[in-house]
DNA sequence: CAGTATCCGATGCGATACTG
DNA sequence: CAGTATCGCATCGGATACTG
């Protein structure tokens, strides 16, 4: 039971662990999201093996689902979601809301994994409440061996971009914003099951940094999509 | 890839041959559709072996989605969903859509099986249009093997009870009306790809009988729920 | 970067027979 | 009626290594 989980906190990772074709759903569900190249697709998706994707992939195209395609500019294979999977939205949403409404508790925190949930917030990250200038956030997460300890999010927010770099190795610029966590405070701040004023105020998250940075953390860290009505 | 499929025309049989685990969200459905009995289930999925449906039984009762119990009469053993159970019914319900959008023309109707095709009927007949009395209504599939071509509802619509029998051997009472067609043709009226009315004009639908009965067949036929907005 | 190739143990699951 | 027991093949899928 253990060694098939897919390590993953998503709530549709834990209702397609019973409910589901093994991968199947969570490789519609980073389609959905907007990974188009099969290593983007991949770092969704750490525990899957390189060959079980292709052949996911090829299954999903047989099915109408997905379309293989080549970028113009690179010329690198891309996959993208036909109509018909563009429709299994609504499908895919209503396990995650499930999956966050009923399992949420027995699996969730069980299934921490760092460089999910920061891959999960770089992809959501919403840039507008923060100032119209290069943002560099660094997340320290105190109960993370040392090789995934410190994270650092590089939002580039000047006008007319938005672009968001994740890194694992410090990128030498001035950090804005300092978090030092643990990782399941983190996780249950992104799936909505607490706020960051709590966190603050339960002592188990810290922010040192610009004022108006901490202020506006909860609108700036854009939620799982689950988080909300769960 | 055939032997294996589902033998159902319902449109999350189609879905779930990819998407999900093996005849789960199949057993979910015949669940949801209100069957508890153990061999009521295996009438509704009659591919399913026996191992296998307990085996599916103690899943969804270990996940929480089952609860087992006994009947307080007969001491039989019942399956209920739990309220996170029922609460899977929107899952199965986009899945169904889905299905019936996407697989429909591919999958559904080389999938033909009058047995289920009856008892969906059996399920779904809304007796309210029909004379409050006894109902007799003969299905008579031309193209189908000698052992499953004549089929039986009968109705007891007398004020106050609304059961519905099926039968596969005459019963005896006189028919109402009689109704003969081909397999194809009803199982596409009861997917909603067409109506009465256009089947009869198209000369693959007769009817004979009484003609209150006759002129509301499309009404006291309830039809699959996933056919409305399919 | 984007996959294939190969291996092999685990399991999934269908068929059949049997039981309280 | 409501399952369990057993068998046995097929496939699934994880790990690892390799290729254009």
């Amino acid at each position: 039971m253990e060694v098939r989980g897919y390590g993953q906190f998503c709530p549709v990772a834990m209702a397609s662990e019973v409910l589901g074709t093994r991968w199947t759903f969570l490789v519609i569900r980073e389609l959905l999201c907007g990974s188009t190249r099969f290593n983007d697709l991949r770092r969704g998706l750490p525990r899957i093996s390189p060959a079980l994707l292709s052949k996911r992939l090829r299954e999903l195209e047989t099915l109408g689902v997905v379309a293989r395609a080549h970028d113009a500019a690179s010329g690198n294979p891309v996959y993208r979601l036909t109509e018909a999977g563009e429709d299994l939205r609504p499908v895919v949403m209503a396990m995650g809301f499930w999956g966050q409404r009923w399992l949420e508790s027995q699996l969730s925190l069980k299934n921490l994994d760092p460089s999910l949930l920061m891959w999960d917030m770089r992809r959501n990250l919403n840039p507008s409440p923060l100032p119209p200038r290069q943002v560099t956030v660094q997340f320290l997460y105190r109960d993370v061996e040392r090789g995934q300890r410190r994270w650092w999010l590089v939002i580039d927010n000047k006008p007319g971009s938005g672009a968001v770099d994740l890194c694992m190795i410090d990128p030498g610029y001035d950090v804005d914003l300092h978090v030092a966590t643990d990782l399941r405070t983190m996780t249950a701040i992104w799936m909505g099951l607490m706020t960051v004023r709590e966190a603050i105020r339960d002592g188990t998250l810290q922010l040192v940094g610009a004022p108006e940075i901490k202020a506006r953390m909860q609108q700036w860290l854009g939620l799982s999509v689950f988080a909300r009505e769960g």
